[in-house]
DNA sequence: CTGTATCCGATGGGATACTG
DNA sequence: CAGTATCCCATCGGATACAG
């Protein structure tokens, strides 16, 4: 059971490429597992991910937006107000996410070794 | 349960941002899913992997191996052979992984509407 | 507060040709 | 077969300044 023969063809309509498209990227996740906490405003979700520029923040954003993962509303007060909240397939779509950040919780110390051996090696 | 307060922040020592430096990117969980189906060699992986030239598939090989994911073994005969297989660490990682995949697979619907809608509305 | 615009360097990623 | 070496373009991603 640990192959699975000569066959599998992990083309471009492989199902796993495609969710690939959606999501890898250095901030979208950490975006949709923000925003899986609850609606969030902009301001919000930056201080909540140090790191983060306007910049990236929006343009994320936006592609989520795009692909009906996250709805935005826009409340026309001063100062601006905008809040963002994940859609119905956002949350499906965040599942599998949580459950890569809760392996990642549970492997700190993996997590360190890599970042320690990292350092001693050439990078690429 | 659908707020986490305003106490948690999501920085660069989040868990989850470690590991999405190492595989958060176009071909990485690829490759990672492909090696969890056994051993396999380089022409092997890029005949399964449509798309993926060699330049890339032999810097996400090389970084998989620097971060201990990857055992790479070369055996000196002609024509050259060499073998890749993922190690205990990237058997565990392989998990949340696969689970992305299998997600993907369950939700094939929901990706081709994604894709329709993108092509209606502009990119980013 | 929520964006936009612009500049710019770093990286990702494909094509092609070459090597042991 | 398993790489290496270049070239080159697109996108990523940070910094800064500006606007409604």
């Amino acid at each position: 059971m640990t192959d699975d023969g000569p066959g599998e063809v992990l083309d471009e309509r492989y199902p796993a490429r495609r969710v690939l498209n959606l999501i890898a990227d250095k901030w979208t996740p950490i975006v949709l597992y923000c925003l899986a906490g609850g609606t969030r405003r902009f301001g919000e979700m930056q201080r909540r991910i140090p790191g983060l520029s306007k910049k990236m923040l929006i343009q994320v954003l936006r592609g989520l937006e795009r692909d009906g993962l996250v709805h935005r509303e826009v409340f026309q007060v001063v100062p601006p107000k905008t809040e963002y909240t994940l859609t119905e397939l956002g949350r499906r779509l965040h599942e599998p996410v949580a459950m890569l950040c809760r392996w990642a919780a549970d492997h700190v110390e993996e997590l360190d070794a890599v970042e320690r051996n990292r350092g001693s090696k050439s990078a690429i």
